[in-house]
DNA sequence: CACCTGCCTTGACCCAGATCAACACGACGG
DNA sequence: CCGTCGTGTTGATCTGGGTCAAGGCAGGTG
């Protein structure tokens, strides 16, 4: 009757749900896919359904009308995309590698909001831990350089990669980035150049190897923290 | 046996609260009052209760080990501080005025929040309206210039003032900057210096007008927001 | 009154990161 | 096999905004 595999379960939307409620949730449920580059939504569209981030990377962004781009938000496995009792898309929304969504459509899902406690719980739970991840990077953006900018953007992959994991982010570990240059450009608020230049750097100082240009491993997690500007590394999964 | 006077009844958490639970919450209700400069919380800290912002301007900011610090949050009447469902504050919060705080106990209030669906449909809803508006100030840290950041700053205070007088932004209006430079540019993302530098060029160019160093007049709303980079300059209010 | 002290402004100079330009390296289609 | 297109790197140069330094202007205070 209900789909296990569906992280949903886990994390967004519904973890506490039961009997009735699950079989709701199931019943108003649907699945997108969406091919790597391919808009997901723009801005301004008309938004009918909310989803949860099954499998791939989905970003958020505002544009400015002479093409000058910043991420507002980049949606990993798990996390959550449209605002519920909205129905208007506020950002673009991009698929940057292939993606698979699970979808519920608004009516229903807004009406269960309604009905269901521990589901509007749920949801303002994760509205504040996206407002806080946002605080923490409107800090990224306006006081760090852009060696900083770096060093914590390859930690927060990192340290959300071991979330998936269900391991601690530490000592050495491996990661891919799933962004292109550009799209890590636009969540840091550089120009693909600078990151370019300063991913070299970082490699060239011993705080990061690199297998291709996506793939990053790290000889030591905490050194790259340092470099993040960063004081509590904190246990920040989110 | 309630207050008219506290916004708290007509924009924060209890705007369709009644009978009992309008009791319940003027229960649990207190005032504070801090001076201007004067902390309200610390990162950190423990903090046990919520509170809206009846008078006065509090900021929340994020500092870095070197002393590097950015604001994530401008508190104007009427908006919320703390974070339902959690004992730890996340950010310095200040008052940089005079500030009267209409606080609520958090272990009663997070059981009205469990048990009242619509406080916590409300919250979520003044959540999902900072999320925007972080959304919205990440693009300013990221992309614009220091001209921009500028406009957008006053056109966003025009903004609330106008909202808090129930009118619309537009045509020549008036208004105060509840901020020193210093906070200014922590809001911006920039120096003092250069604050001080930008809010010279727009008075040079025609675009506010100055009586004092916090009084502003606009000759010109619109004009305004042309500069401050923003395409559609909205109705956004909050 | 003179003297701070806190805020703000202005000028001179510098540098981190933007811009402009060239090129490297697959992947892909013909 | 050769173009070419998307992505990434690197170099040369420029510039917006940071840094450093010198006042200005209230509003207190003894």
């Amino acid at each position: 009757m209900h789909c296990e595999d569906c992280p949903i379960r886990y994390r967004a939307v519904c973890a506490q749900c039961e009997g009735d409620e699950l079989a709701t949730l199931e019943q108003m449920k649907f699945y997108r896919s969406y091919q790597a580059g391919q808009p997901i939504i723009w801005e301004g569209d008309r938004m009918d359904f909310v989803a949860s981030v099954v499998t791939g990377v989905a970003t958020l962004t505002h544009t400015l009308e002479d093409g000058r781009t910043q991420m507002v938000g980049l949606l990993l496995p798990s996390d959550f995309l449209g605002r519920p009792g909205r129905d208007q898309a506020a950002y673009n929304a991009t698929a940057t590698t292939d993606v698979v969504l699970c979808c519920f459509r608004r009516k229903p899902f807004d009406q269960m909001m309604r009905q269901t406690p521990h589901v509007a719980h749920r949801l303002l739970e994760m509205t504040l831990d996206e407002l806080d991840a946002a605080r923490e990077w409107m800090l990224l953006l306006g006081r760090k350089t852009a060696r900083e900018k770096i060093a914590s953007f390859i930690a927060i992959i990192a340290r959300r990669q071991a979330a998936l994991h269900k391991r601690r982010p530490g000592g050495r570990m491996q990661l891919d980035l799933p962004l292109t240059r550009e799209a890590m450009a636009d969540y840091l608020g550089l120009t693909i150049e600078t990151v370019s230049r300063q991913i070299t750097a970082l490699r060239r100082d011993g705080i990061i190897e690199m297998v291709g240009k996506r793939e990053v491993t790290l000889p030591d997690y905490d050194r790259l923290v340092e470099e993040s500007g960063d004081d509590s590394d904190g246990g920040t999964l989110s």
